[in-house]
DNA sequence: GGCAACTAGTTGCACAGTCAACGATTGGCC
DNA sequence: GGCCAATCGTTGACTGTGCAACTAGTTGCC
């Protein structure tokens, strides 16, 4: 029994994290969609801005890589999409010429400021709400 | 400074979530793919498994639109997948005959019971050790 | 009966995501 | 120096998803 109960709790956990997910990226994407962005889209940008710009750190994209829960190639295609759309620059890494840096334009960085707020209002609407 | 680390405390409420869920959904999957599986079929499989069969209920695939976080013809085309592979079976419904029942077959019922150990495993393992 | 408004489910299309394979570069080891 | 393994990022092929448009069926109203 205790077994039982045990394993419907955390089904119930799990079944909630589900639907407070879902509901939260569905919002978060319905807010930021007018601004041609989609949450993960954002998430780049808001890492990217919060990063000091002198920072003289790592070659970003790996950076980034382990901080949004994409794989590898889909952040490569999304930085794409971000640099067409001239939100970010993408730069060769001198130290490790593997390595690619990327780095905010001020039309990216104008952007997030822009959209930032909408994003934080979701987040307070959709979280806030939550179990006390 | 208050609203600051609310909104801050948002923020990391928010990345857990997204934490949790990447990981744990990455790992159903992992844990169902070799049975051909993802974890949208799984949670389709598992609410089917769970209803009642004798039910006289509503025609299911409008029932089910509610329960699992997806659009309704991303559920048509699971269903479709399901049922090519012999795990489930549609008929329409005679009472009303725009409707469409869905139910389990029994190699669908009985691949359910099969992984259904897996899944909870994975739940175990990646919320238990969760804050506390 | 006939028409309009609505609902159930499917399908065309576009897009974002994964995995696997690849090219380029680096670092260790002989 | 030369080679092998590892790492960084991109690309190709494929899959799953959402939106919008569609068909089929139902209900209400005249």
């Amino acid at each position: 029994m205790a077994v039982t109960t045990a394993e419907t709790r955390l089904e119930e956990r799990w079944r909630d994290i589900l639907a407070v997910h879902a509901r939260t990226m569905c919002e978060i994407d319905r807010a930021l969609h007018p601004h041609g962005l989609g949450a993960s889209d954002f998430e780049v940008l808001d890492i990217l801005a919060t990063e000091r710009p002198e920072h003289g750190e790592q070659c970003r994209v790996q950076n980034l890589v382990g901080r949004v829960h994409l794989s590898q190639s889909a952040l490569s295609r999304l930085i794409g999409r971000l640099e067409k759309d001239g939100l970010v620059e993408r730069s060769v890494c001198a130290e490790d010429r593997r390595g690619v840096w990327v780095a905010l334009t001020p039309k990216g960085r104008s952007l997030h400021a822009e959209v930032l707020p909408l994003q934080r209002e979701v987040l307070r609407r959709m979280l806030a709400e939550q179990k006390g």
